[in-house]
DNA sequence: TAATAATTTGACCAACTGGTCAAAGCCACG
DNA sequence: CGTGGCTTTGACCAGTTGGTCAAATTATTA
C-alpha cells in the first residue's frame, strides 16, 4: 500500500535520485521551501519535471528527504564530544568541526538556516526532542567540567549557541563576510579568532569574576 | 514623470502604508522575497490586493522599501562606537545594542538574514560599499586600541563578525533556541554570556599568547 | 531477439501568481 | 449639498505553480 516510488534500486535510480537531491539542495538552500519551484530543481538536475516526480512523490518529498539526511550529519559532531577528554580541547575540536562543515557544506547550513528562520515547520519536533536531549547531555558534561574547575563557569547552553552562531555565520552570511573581507579568505581568520575567543572564555583564571 | 504612487500624504495613506509595511515585514521575514505572495501580505494588512498595489507599485517596491528602512537602523549602532571611549566598554555596549535589536526587532533581523542567505541580490552593493567602509573604519579604531595595549590583539573583522553572529542568532534561530531552553528566557543568559566571552577575549592579559 | 519492466516525456489541468483597469464608493471642503 | 479628487473593489489577464497521465522510449534479461 505504501507506494513511495519505484521498487527496485537500479543504477539509473541511484544516479538520478542523487542528482535530484543535489539539485534540490542547491535550490532549496537558496530560496527556502516556498521560494523554490520544481522547474528550478528539474532544470538544475537536468531532468524533466514529470521525470522528477517519477523519483519523488512531490516537492515536499524532495525537501523532506534533504532535511532528514541533513539532520543526521548536523547532530553527529555534538555526539563526538568526549566527556573524558581535555575540556578546552574537546570544545575547541567541536568548534573546528562545525567550522569545517560551514566551509565545506555551506549549502547544507543555509538549508538548515532557512528552515529554522521560517519557523522550523517540519523539524520542530526534532528540535524539541532529539536535539534538546542531546544538548542537555552535553550541558551536564560542561557543568561537570566547570564544577571540577577545569574550565571557567559558563552557561553551557549559551556556550553551545555561541559556537553554532559563530561557525554557521560563515556559511549563512557568506556573501556579507566576503563583501567585507574582499579577497581575504574568511576561514583562516575565523578559526584563529574562534579559538582565541573560546580559550579566553574557558581557560580557568583565578582573577576572572 | 516619476509616478510612484499617490501625490499627497493624507491620514489614510499614512495608516495604510504603515499597515502594508508592517504586514510585509511579517511575511517577507518569514518566507523571503520569493516565498512570499501579495495575497499573504494583503490579508495580513487587511486590505485587498488591488488596494495594496494602489499604495505600492509592485511586490518588489514593498520589499525594497522595507530593506531600505532596515539598512539604516542596521548600520546605525556601528556608527555609535566611540573611538575615544573605553575600548572594552564601547564594544560591550555595541554588542548590547545589537542584542537588544535581536530581542525587540527579530523580524527585521530575519528579513535581513533571508536577504543575505539568498545571495543579497538587492543589497550586495551596499554590503560591498557603505557597510564595508564602515567596518573598515571601526577596524582601524580597534587596531588602534590593540596597538595601545588597551585590549588584546584581535582580528577586528572577525571580532565584529562574531558579535553579529552571536546577537543575530537569538533572533534568526529563535525557534531553535527556545526549543532547547524551554521556558527559560534566552536574553538574560545571552547578555551575560556575550559579555563574559568578550571580556575574556579583549581584557588585556600578559600571559595570553 | 523478443518481451517485459523501467524510464522518460508531451500534453494537460486546476489553482495560484503578480498585476491591470474601469467603475464605483467615499471624503473633505467650498 | 455637490463636486472633484482620493480610495476601494470586482472582474479580469497572462504566466507560473505543483502535479497527473497515457503513451512513447529505453534498458534488461530470458
Amino acid at each position: 500500500m505504501t507506494k513511495s516510488g519505484p521498487k527496485s534500486d537500479t543504477r539509473i535510480q541511484k544516479k538520478n535520485r542523487a542528482a535530484i537531491l543535489s539539485a534540490g539542495l542547491m535550490v532549496f538552500s537558496q530560496f527556502g521551501f516556498r521560494g523554490s519551484t520544481l522547474d528550478l530543481v528539474a532544470e538544475e538536475a537536468g531532468l524533466s519535471k514529470p521525470n522528477l516526480l517519477y523519483y519523488f512523490r512531490s516537492k515536499d518529498a524532495i525537501y523532506t528527504a534533504l532535511l532528514a539526511k541533513l539532520l543526521e550529519d548536523w547532530l553527529e559532531p555534538l555526539r563526538e564530544i568526549n566527556a573524558d577528554g581535555d575540556p578546552v580541547e574537546e570544545l575547541l575540536a567541536y568548534s573546528k568541526r562545525k567550522l569545517d562543515m560551514s566551509q565545506h557544506y555551506p549549502r547544507e547550513s543555509r538549508l538548515f538556516a532557512n528552515e529554522i528562520i521560517q519557523g522550523a515547520p517540519r523539524i520542530g519536533d526534532v528540535l524539541r526532542g532529539e536535539l534538546r536531549e542531546l544538548v542537555d547531555e552535553i550541558a551536564v558534561v560542561i557543568n561537570g567540567w566547570a564544577a571540577a574547575g577545569r574550565i571557567n563557569k559558563v552557561d553551557p547552553y549559551h556556550l553551545i549557541f555561541s559556537i553554532w552562531a559563530q561557525t554557521q555565520h560563515y556559511a549563512d552570511f557568506d556573501v556579507q563576510v566576503r563583501a567585507i573581507l574582499g579577497e581575504t579568505d574568511p576561514f583562516d581568520g575565523a578559526e584563529h579568532h574562534l579559538e582565541a575567543m573560546l580559550r579566553g572564555l574557558l581557560t580557568p583564571q583565578v582573577g576572572q569574576k
